[in-house]
DNA sequence: TATTGTTATACTCTATAACTATA
DNA sequence: TATAGTTATAGAGTATAACAATA
């Protein structure tokens, strides 16, 4: 367990953050916007799935994600195929042209990070990595809605499965 | 020097570490959202400044911050007073208020940490505020314009710079 | 002429709510 | 009735451009 104080500045670190954000944007291609490139990005890691899995690994709302499936699917990037078990969902999967500006976001983004981490070492970038995803699990699927604190539920955090018993 | 696996496992974390600050967000007080909380932070953190201090600490546009600066003096926060040295300049401080306002905020984020974060040990949660800052160190003064990437420079991807050329 | 701020406008991202189709 | 997905609407953040006041 850490400290107060610690946490303070960890904040202030993680409001900082944005401006990291915003550069990584800049450098995308004109109609492919952080949206579209999460979503390429996450189907070239995890393959075909349905929009509500997307939704759930971009951690943003379904109406979100349909969205930007929809903006990625104009452009042929990704195609949306019927699914024979319930024809209610849809199945995504990538096209080669989707599979192409994939790549191409990773050679820019890479040559970004290249470029301003050049003097990091191996070993700090992979545990930067690394903290980040924990922190990220640590959260878990934080959507919206992670406390809705109805007046008659305990309003413990049942949701949270992250070990809340630290009492 | 990383490789190139690395910086995309990093870009990776990076994209998904909106839902973090999404979830930071949501806690915050109904009229003091992040831009407000930004504001009110780098004051607390570092004193009394001009506009456009502020606007490179926070990273993002003077015009931007103007408006962020606007709400929370409307509110009582903070305190624009002329600059007797630069009568364009306006000098700002956080008030009373603010600084209650500024508690009020560590409070709800360093509880919503500890919460998250109760099974981190105190060294995780210090190496990664440290690698953060150093990433943010890193990307340098990442406002828009970074890189006026003129003619002689690389033509790898200078991101379109808006093309401004049309003089 | 250059700089400090402010304001108007536009764009992206996200969430909520209403709605359709299917389970 | 509940769930998957779409669409309309609204709110927040940011950038660009035009403008005012001062250096």
């Amino acid at each position: 367990m850490a400290e107060r104080a610690q946490y303070e500045e960890l904040v202030r670190q993680l409001s900082a953050f944005g401006a990291v954000k915003r550069e990584m944007a800049r450098i995308m291609p004109a109609d492919c916007h952080s949206g579209s490139a999460a979503v390429l990005t996450v189907l070239g890691r995890h393959g075909d799935m349905r929009m509500s899995r997307l939704a759930e690994l971009l951690s943003v709302d379904l109406s979100v994600t349909s969205r930007h499936v929809a903006h990625v699917a104009e452009r042929g990037w990704i195609e949306r195929s019927p699914d024979p078990a319930d024809k209610r969902s849809r199945i995504l999967h990538l096209t080669p042209a989707g599979q192409e500006q994939l790549d191409e976001l990773v050679r820019r983004t890479t040559h970004l990070l290249a470029d301003r981490l050049g003097d990091w070492s191996d070993e700090e970038v992979g545990r930067l990595t690394q903290l980040m995803a924990r922190l990220r699990d640590s959260f878990g699927d934080c959507r919206a809605a992670p406390r809705p604190a109805p007046p008659p539920a305990p309003p413990a955090l049942e949701r949270t499965t992250r070990t809340p018993a630290s009492t």
